[in-house]
DNA sequence: ACCAAAATACCCCTTTATGAGTACCTCTTT
DNA sequence: AAAGAGGTACTCATAAAGGGGTATTTTGGT
């Protein structure tokens, strides 16, 4: 079984050397592999866009451009690719700040290989990871602070949030569109818009949010 | 506005002048179209196989095969039409068996004309459309007898659990495959197979009854 | 009158999802 | 041994969804 091709992986670090060793660790995975590796963010973004990968394994303590930018960046170049940042800094401000801007995962490198490997895999079935040592001082975070990293209703127009309570009562384009009295061409234009601002990543993921949320 | 197309209908009833006068009717309304008509029950599921209506219009009381017989032939031929009763009968096992049976809507032939067209709009719009009359009958008929019409999940296999459970946490065929560590063609499989047996539509409609289900 | 946001509609294209069919393998039950 | 259920893996096909872009119209506020 499982020809379900293996994830694919780029590497954005400085350190050559870490690289390597990271990329040598990587490929004892049969699911995991690394197709590309840069050295900077501008490096990093033009791979992304060139290789498209699953996953982006992103340094935050980068000259130049640190991560978090390269992490901005990476979003508003639309690269599809699920990014978790790798770093050595468990400081609150990093992870908060990574996380905020969109980071899928955040891992430190002071991790076991078997865990990081462990860590790889799951965000490439779409889990977001953290390193157990973060769990703590996330919730603390968040306890303090304002969530903030929910993604925002009011940021929604009123028609994007009728649009939502429809897909999340289960129906296609074709439907929402007859109902509204407006062409499936449009209906699709508000759901992109709807998908970017909750950063969610298929009408299925907002159906849950949906519901979840208590509309519809 | 609305380029959409108008949902298209298909009659289903042995009494001609009835099909004329429903016919004339419904042509009325911009949003709705009869693209076929049928006198009995072998025509009518050969033209709803030909014609793929959004809406059938079936009548319960017609020789040979009646209007139960004929919906759950409808629903073994895989047509994935919307069917609604439209019958004289406001017998409570009538109405039972046709929602049983998997009717998208049950409506009584005395109806006000107008309230006709605005319940087969709603019904082209997915909505489960029944009269006004029956609404009681129907509530004492769920509170003395089993629910029974909702999906199911003891009919599921324990894989096809475990998918809706992904679904429902949002997860693209793809991911799920790699989380199950099958191939993305195997989880279309179960995917097409808990569609049937829950009788829903797409995988939207599974994530949001999951959700309300309490899975996931 | 002007501006900006929202809504509408269309183009292009790629990726996902769904539906139907066949096939093979492994268990369990009869 | 035969039959059935469940799981896996294909094929081929169509439908739906998603993401980029441009452009027009509507609406509310300054």
């Amino acid at each position: 079984m499982s020809d379900t091709t293996s994830a694919s992986i780029l590497l954005i670090d400085d350190h050559p050397l870490l690289r390597k060793g990271v990329k040598q660790l990587i490929e004892l995975d049969d699911e995991l592999i690394v197709i590309a590796e840069a050295s900077n963010a501008i490096e990093g973004i033009k791979a992304a866009k060139e290789t498209e990968p699953d996953l982006i394994l992103l340094d935050l303590n980068m000259p130049n451009i640190n991560g978090i930018e390269t992490l901005k960046m990476l979003r508003d170049e639309e690269v599809a690719s699920r990014v978790i940042v790798f770093t050595v800094s468990d400081n609150e401000e990093d992870v908060v700040a990574a996380l905020k801007a969109g980071a899928d995962g955040y891992l430190l490198k002071d991790m076991e290989p078997e865990e990081l490997l462990e860590s790889l895999r799951q965000a490439a079935l779409g889990k977001v990871v953290i390193s157990d040592k973060l769990t703590t001082l996330l919730a603390q975070a968040l306890q303090s602070g304002r969530s903030s990293n929910k993604s925002d209703i009011s940021s929604l127009t009123p028609r994007e949030k009728q649009i939502i309570k429809l897909i999340a009562g289960g129906l296609p384009n074709k439907l929402i569109a007859r109902k509204l009295n407006i062409t499936e061409g449009t209906v699709k234009v508000h759901v992109k818009h709807l998908l970017k601002k909750l950063r969610l990543r298929s009408r299925v993921e907002v159906a849950v949010w949906a519901v979840q949320e208590g509309l519809g």
